[in-house]
DNA sequence: GTACGACCTACAGTAACTATAGGTTCAAGG
DNA sequence: CCTTGAACCTATAGTTACTGTAGGTCGTAC
């Protein structure tokens, strides 16, 4: 109701992130304590708004929290060299080039799988036929990095 | 050393799978007990080894081990119409899309955000801003479900 | 017979949340 | 003023797919 005073869940609505995961940042360190009322309920301002848009737009590119949280600490000297922010972005476009080229892979493969697939018998199908075996495979590029689901 | 007994190192070495892994998808079953040495330990058969081949090449090609025990109990009956597993194989390629499009929409916007970058200090550093503030990137696309790292 | 690498079990830890249980607070309506 | 119900609180467990560790046993080559 005061201005410039967001409960937990307005936070939330503002930012597009879920009420647990606010209180979870808290609680690694992302996200500064903020404010109390009587009751023990939590009270932002601006700050904690911005700050939290921040975290949420660079997971949103990928980033992990230990690079946000580098992110963070760099930003919050003015003066200093943002050689080191250039860097994490830099390697983050490189695991993302990575990410995608396995991506295409898996891609025509399973396309290839599915397009191949005319028997409507187990006995028969290829899908299950390639999947036994690597072998039967085009592309090996799907070697690389597992992707974490 | 018996012909068709190997150990469970053997087996990692064949499919390129760790030791802790194999045993991990014995114990959610998705991999049968082998037999054992009297001195307890395992000792594995060809049929093993086609079966983990199976599970790490679906697991490369992104597909999750729920789906995974899925096309193992489907292809375990030979009558049975392949209906499920081209269903599977399907949904794992529109999710293998959606990934790399997401992906596409955070790669332009690094390479926007690492192009822009002129400023040696943080105060003027644009990767920064950009990761303040949402509306000054081009892409919204990235509000779609997260990329699990 | 002994050394040593490979094996064994059991359990804790990882990332980044998400969900649940059981209880308290806030604000609006009567 | 009192009640109601949504939103808040803490603490803890669960999720996925593994990976790592501790502390002990087995197998085999020399």
């Amino acid at each position: 109701m005061m201005a410039d005073s967001l409960t937990i869940g307005d936070l939330g609505r503002k930012t597009g992130c879920k009420v647990q995961t606010i209180r979870y940042y808290e609680q690694i360190g992302l996200m500064p304590e903020p404010s109390r009322t009587s009751g023990n309920q939590r009270r932002y301002d601006p700050t904690h708004v911005e700050r939290l848009a921040f975290i949420r737009h660079s997971r949103e590119l990928g980033f992990s929290l230990v690079a946000i949280r580098q992110l963070l600490n760099v930003s919050d000297d003015p003066e200093r060299s943002c050689e080191t922010v250039d860097l994490i972005a830099r390697d983050q476009l490189q695991e993302v080039d990575r990410r995608i080229k396995s991506l295409n892979a898996m891609k025509s493969e399973l396309e290839r799988m599915i397009r191949q697939c005319r028997g409507d018998k187990i006995a028969e199908c290829r899908i299950i036929e390639v999947l036994s075996d690597h072998s039967l495979c085009l592309t090996n590029d799907h070697t690389g990095p597992a992707v974490r689901n």
